[in-house]
DNA sequence: TGATTCTCTGAACAGTGTTCAGTAAGATCG
DNA sequence: CGATCTTACTGAACACTGTTCAGAGAATCA
């Protein structure tokens, strides 16, 4: 009797074959480009087909970029795992976030760039897990500032406070660098340590400067 | 034989009429909810007309958002002519382009936070005003940054690169106010002190804390 | 009055997300 | 085996979207 699980086995490979040509051409085109009766085509169904799957295009999306969240997670605990001294951990971290963002732009857009009202769409379970991941990576980066605090390395403050500001800097250099590739910008390794830099003087960091030289200040 | 006039008065009174309502959909409802349907509803007319006063709804967007932008630099340049020292003009001219943000929370999305591909449907004569009109508001962020080195109240560094980092932060705290509402912020007033605070330290001000006590920093 | 110019329209095209009645194949049961 | 039931899937439709274009109709000019 193990049709029932052959069953279960089929519908799950069809989902993640829905998943696998949704994933390829949001990569490739974006958002909008993802269109439901593309996906199907693709994947040599009915458009209404997807529809058993998933409930509607924002959770077929949300799926996508919570699944990328969690490699954002794990590219940070490789980082956390170093054990580099706690300001060069935090600023490897940030890095690592912006470098993210360039890597899946499109991930990044559809999470932190584009208005709620896009996002909101999602079920109450959906906008849960999305949101859980995104907190996940959001208590690491308190994590590390607060370890920083405990080191002496940055000023001691409302943790709170700090992972908010800290995240919104971030978020401003990675979400522009993302979404306005037009605008003439300088050098952009230069333009990332630099905001990097300044995030970590804000933060009350005795920066040591340790690129003096790469960093037109 | 002032028929020509009158004619072309008439033309421009319909498009101004387009503007207001495509204006106030789009201020209230956001970029999506204005449809080229429903403002020729709204004015009693057919959508084709529409497009004999704009390309298309880019260009009718674009041109909202610029008239705007319009707006903040005058916002700018009323601060600029208060004669603040300049460390706390500049705390200043930041704090109002957040709030400009807050307050035209559409009109910031659109501009800032779509990424290129919508944005660059405009022609390229509407993409350069648009563009122009937003390169002023930089100007005035890369004059009040030069004056602030000048009178040594921040690091002397690259103007360019300073002014670029300096908006990308800025932007940051602006864009995820605006499009993330459902983000568990704490205060927002006291969040964006914060922001400006560690923004300025980060430019290597000599904080003098103006608001310790309101500030749990 | 007839020709011309200009504004505006209605219908259509091609696309979108989404829903739902209905089909057809596979598994189960008498 | 044959009838029934379950399940997966489909096709057509709905209500939208931006956009185009041939043509109607009125105002102006000669």
């Amino acid at each position: 009797m193990g049709v029932t699980e052959r069953r279960a086995r089929e519908k799950e490979e069809l989902r993640q074959g829905i998943l696998a040509a949704a994933t390829e051409m949001f990569a490739n085109e974006g958002y909008e480009s993802v269109s439901i009766r593309k996906i199907a085509d693709r994947i040599e169904y009915a458009p209404s087909t997807i529809y058993l799957y998933f409930k509607d295009k924002a959770e077929l999306i949300g799926t996508i970029c919570e699944e990328n969240f969690r490699l954002l997670n794990k590219a940070l605990d490789a980082l956390i795992g170093q054990g580099l001294p706690p300001l060069e951990m935090l600023r490897s971290c940030l890095r690592a976030y912006i470098q993210f963002g360039l890597e899946h732009p499109n991930h990044y857009i559809v999470t932190f760039c584009l208005p709620d009202a896009k996002t909101h769409e999602l079920t109450p379970e959906e906008a849960a897990r999305v949101l859980n991941e995104g907190l996940c990576t959001f208590a690491r980066l308190s994590r590390g500032l607060s370890e920083c605090m405990d080191a002496g390395v940055i000023s001691r403050a409302n943790v709170e406070l700090t992972a908010q500001s800290t995240w919104m800097m971030l978020h401003g250099v990675t979400s522009l660098l993302v979404t306005k590739s037009a605008f003439p910008f300088i050098d952009k390794a230069i333009l990332i340590e630099a905001c990097l830099e300044r995030i970590l003087l804000g933060l009350g960091a005795k920066i040591s400067l340790t690129h003096p030289a790469e960093l037109p200040l």
